[in-house]
DNA sequence: AGCCAGGCTACCG
DNA sequence: CGGTAGCATGGC
């Protein structure tokens, strides 16, 4: 058995261990407001499932760059006056762009955000209900491989192993591969390797960001980092 | 009081 | 191709 097989899935124990689960997505951390029936457009096509998948969609684009405590205040906003509805949203924004962007101004960039965020709602629309392909997401301008990947994880179930920064960082630190490797690279590796289900996948990626916060911040770059210390590839 | 967040696009060489 | 400026707020 290959070392890196070894040291994927057992890093993957330890780190559930000890930080436990992480409670992403689906299961919202946020509170939800209530609708204000000034701003909502009362919009019924979507099913609840449609909705929760739309929600998850539109988190993992405010959260880019940004730390979830922002966003979710930016989420709530959404909840309180579009429901999360992709049709609530772009008539929100064509009445009142500036106001829309006051409702989601607590996550930054928010004017490239408004833009992605319209991008995607007209994406969601065309679907029809039907599951996009990663390739079609990619599509969409603000859509990168981690926002696609999230996308599909965590709203669709698909499972698409998530790489973000602190993958990277963390092992290219133990001596998985080098600090530059692509994000294909990095993907294939834990994908190849880790014998998770679905659910393992969205764990994994939220304990990697998890444990990368405690002991991976720029500054102090792997220090400390104890707990995988017996999982270095040399 | 700087750093830094669950990145992406556009543009550069 | 690979590398990087710009985007913006809030927390610590």
């Amino acid at each position: 058995m290959d070392i890196i097989k070894i040291n994927i899935n057992k890093i993957y124990e330890k780190l559930f261990d000890t930080y436990s689960n992480q409670d992403w997505w689906p299961t919202s951390s946020y509170r939800k407001d209530k609708l204000d029936t000034n701003y909502s457009y009362f919009d019924n096509t979507y099913s609840q499932i449609e909705i929760d998948r739309f929600e998850v969609i539109i988190g993992a684009i405010l959260t880019q760059n940004t730390n979830w405590n922002n966003v979710d205040r930016s989420l709530s906003n959404l909840s309180r006056f579009t429901d999360f509805n992709p049709i609530n949203i772009l008539n929100f924004i064509e009445d009142d762009c500036d106001k829309f962007k006051q409702l989601i101004r607590p996550s930054g960039y928010f004017n490239q955000k408004t833009n992605y965020i319209k991008n995607i709602s007209n994406f969601f629309i065309d679907l029809n209900g039907e599951v996009p392909s990663r390739s079609e997401l990619l599509m969409v301008k603000g859509v990168g491989e981690e926002t696609a990947d999230s996308i599909l994880l965590y709203a669709y179930n698909e499972k698409e192993f998530v790489v973000d920064a602190y993958t990277k960082r963390i092992f290219s630190y133990l001596g998985f591969f080098k600090e530059n490797s692509t994000y294909f690279y990095v993907k294939k590796l834990f994908e190849d390797n880790f014998n998770g289900n679905v659910n393992d996948y969205k764990e994994y990626h939220a304990l990697i960001v998890e444990h990368g916060k405690n002991y991976y911040r720029l500054k102090h770059y792997g220090v400390k980092d104890k707990l995988l210390n017996d999982y270095k590839i040399i």
